[in-house]
DNA sequence: ACTTAAATAGGAAACATTACAAATAAGCGT
DNA sequence: ACGCTTATTTGTAATGTTTCCTATTTAAGT
């Protein structure tokens, strides 16, 4: 399995570009903030609210879920993350590369899918497993709530 | 706007469909059952399980949500309806035709995107609005789960 | 360092969804 | 058609995720 780790230079790199985006738009560059961002942006997992939660009590334990949840949001927002939403509960993605997910329906797992493998794989196969069900989403702001 | 109805007798031969697809598997036939399937297959609103519920109600006051619930899952273990998990809850859709959903952030309205419309749009474009997220999403079970 | 508005912590509330036990009814054989 | 068996439904309680609220803390400019 490809490893799950993302480069410590990377992670740097992204995180000054967050700052520099908190700043711009007069937003506090807070310490939660700061681990909140870390942690999504240096993981594969796809993790949900509460992983995050987790992750982040671990060098803050004071920090509260609201902070999380609240914080995300911000993110997303700032174009910094999508959010998957799963069947069971919201899971974020800091990979902002146009890519597919596949979530299993089972164990409710999230997986990466780029674009080579949905072109050229096999029709309701891709090495993640066996598809069954496609949910293609767009979202925006409709043209009703536009006027 | 293209109409939301569906002709009675397009409804009464998926009726039959449904019906039967109940017997083979060995499930009961009940009222609840049908007026459920009736209300996701009759609309091209993406209901809620609180809408199907609101509607199937004036036709069985007594009918409880959990029912409705339940129902809807099964209907999607039948392979007679998709979910669609929008940001706020989830929506269900009767239109088996693989495409594609456009969901409004403002009003969380769901609109249809059939291929035609993806293929030849403008990139960030369609019909319904302006797309700012993409969220193509695979359901099914993951080669961990398999074995 | 001081000020001030923004952000956070902690707990309570809201929301959608699921679980449960008692009551009901579908489908079967007679 | 009648009753029997058991899946299904009802009504309510419980669950789990996400959001709201207010006092307290803190980032950043003066």
């Amino acid at each position: 399995m490809r490893t799950m780790e993302i480069s410590t230079e990377e992670i740097t790199r992204r995180l000054a570009a967050f700052e520099d985006k908190c700043r711009r738009r007069g937003l506090r560059v807070t310490n939660q903030r700061r681990e909140i961002f870390k942690a999504v942006a240096s993981s594969r997992r796809h993790p949900s609210a509460e992983a995050v939660f987790l992750e982040v009590r671990q060098k803050m334990p004071r920090v509260s879920l609201d902070t999380v949840y609240r914080t995300l949001s911000s993110l997303e927002k700032m174009d910094l993350l999508i959010r998957v939403g799963t069947p069971e509960k919201e899971r974020f993605d800091g990979d902002l590369r146009p890519h597919a997910h596949f979530i299993c329906s089972e164990c409710s797992e999230v997986y990466d899918i780029f674009p080579p493998e949905i072109l050229c794989g096999q029709p309701s196969t891709v090495t993640c497993g066996e598809i069954k069900h496609v949910n293609i989403q767009f979202k925006g702001i409709c043209k009703r709530c536009q006027s």
